[in-house]
DNA sequence: AAGACGAAAGTGGTTGA
DNA sequence: TCAACAACTTTCGTCTT
């Protein structure tokens, strides 16, 4: 019942982005944005003394002793190691026979460290996975099948080499390209620590690595995600889901990105259907530029006989 | 003034020799 | 490994509303 206790209770809002859905880390003595993944407070550790005291000299005496232990290290720095030695505690040489206790001994000890190393793995990216993953609001299936990944991807020893941030992050863009919820190597890389250059490349090793098919993503899967974000009618989304349908039974949508197809179709749609977008609005939401928007809107309202003007 | 348009040059990734 | 290539972006000037 330290003081920090309060102070961390005061805190109630992000500054960063506003949001009231703060977590309290205990084990990490922090307090996180779950939407942006700002640490707000990393300090809330109990900084009081460790014993009760009963008057003034029994405080001084009592006061903290030693450093904390930590997670950063994967026996938070507390474990010990057995020497290689023939020799025993005080100096005499060992007998024969306690040597092959030692050797064994040894052994275990160093297996067990290894488990703790694998373990440590899975903590630390388990944490970072949760935080991009609640960062940009992806649901807990999409989480789990990407810890799927994650864990083939540790069996098949992936990581060494690699960062883990890395291999988490590319776990999370095939867990979302395999659930049909698409989220761009943009936004996964906006949120993770690692370039979206690193990111790719993770990404394309990690699927040829743990043999998970995954077809090319449809444009019509980025409709329903960037309607909603533009605050258009249900009229809109079916029209620009129509478009899309048309556009892929003409074959215009191979070979192109599918966000641009995207997003032209739901400008089409919103200006057809009476509720205009700026291209401005509808290229940011889309991750492409106003450009792409104006070229792939040209080649579909061309071949599908969708006139803009006309309205 | 803001949005739309289009030309031109630049960028990053894929492909095939 | 390298060059060719298509898609896409960036930048900027012009036209339209």
């Amino acid at each position: 019942m330290g003081k920090r206790d309060i102070e961390i209770d005061e805190i109630t809002q992000c500054t960063e982005c506003g949001s009231e859905n703060l977590n309290q880390d205990h084990e990490r003595g922090e307090l996180v944005c779950d939407k942006c993944g700002l640490v707000l407070d990393d300090s809330a550790i109990d900084q009081g003394k460790d014993w009760r005291s009963f008057d003034s000299e029994q405080d001084n005496a009592k006061a903290h002793s030693g450093p904390a232990s930590t997670l950063m290290l994967h026996d938070k720095g507390l474990s010990t190691g057995l020497p290689f030695s023939t020799r025993d505690s005080s100096g005499k040489n060992m007998p024969m026979k306690n040597r092959a206790q030692w050797y064994r001994m040894r052994k275990w000890q160093r297996r067990i460290r290894v488990a703790n190393a694998v373990e440590r793995n899975l903590v630390f990216a388990l944490s970072e996975l949760d935080r991009i993953a609640s960062s940009i609001n992806l649901p807990r299936s999409i989480r789990e099948t990407a810890v799927v990944y994650y864990k083939r991807a540790i069996a098949l020893n992936l990581i060494r080499g690699r960062s883990i941030e890395g291999v988490v992050a590319a776990c999370l863009y095939a867990s979302c390209r395999k659930n049909n919820v698409p989220r761009t190597l943009d936004e996964i890389g906006d949120v993770s620590k690692v370039s979206r250059k690193e990111l790719g490349r993770t990404y394309r090793f990690l699927v040829r690595s743990i043999g998970v098919k995954l077809l090319p993503t449809s444009p019509q899967d980025y409709i329903l995600r960037f309607c909603s974000e533009l605050q258009v009618s249900n009229k809109v989304i079916a029209k620009a889901s129509e478009i899309i349908k048309e556009a892929e039974r003409l074959e215009l949508t191979s070979g192109r990105g599918p966000t641009g197809v995207a997003a032209a179709a739901i400008y089409i749609a919103s200006v057809v259907m009476g509720e205009r977008r700026t291209q401005r609005e509808v290229a940011e939401i889309g991750c492409v530029t106003e450009v792409t928007i104006r070229n792939r809107y040209k080649e579909l309202s061309a071949r599908l006989d969708i006139d803009v003007n006309v309205m």
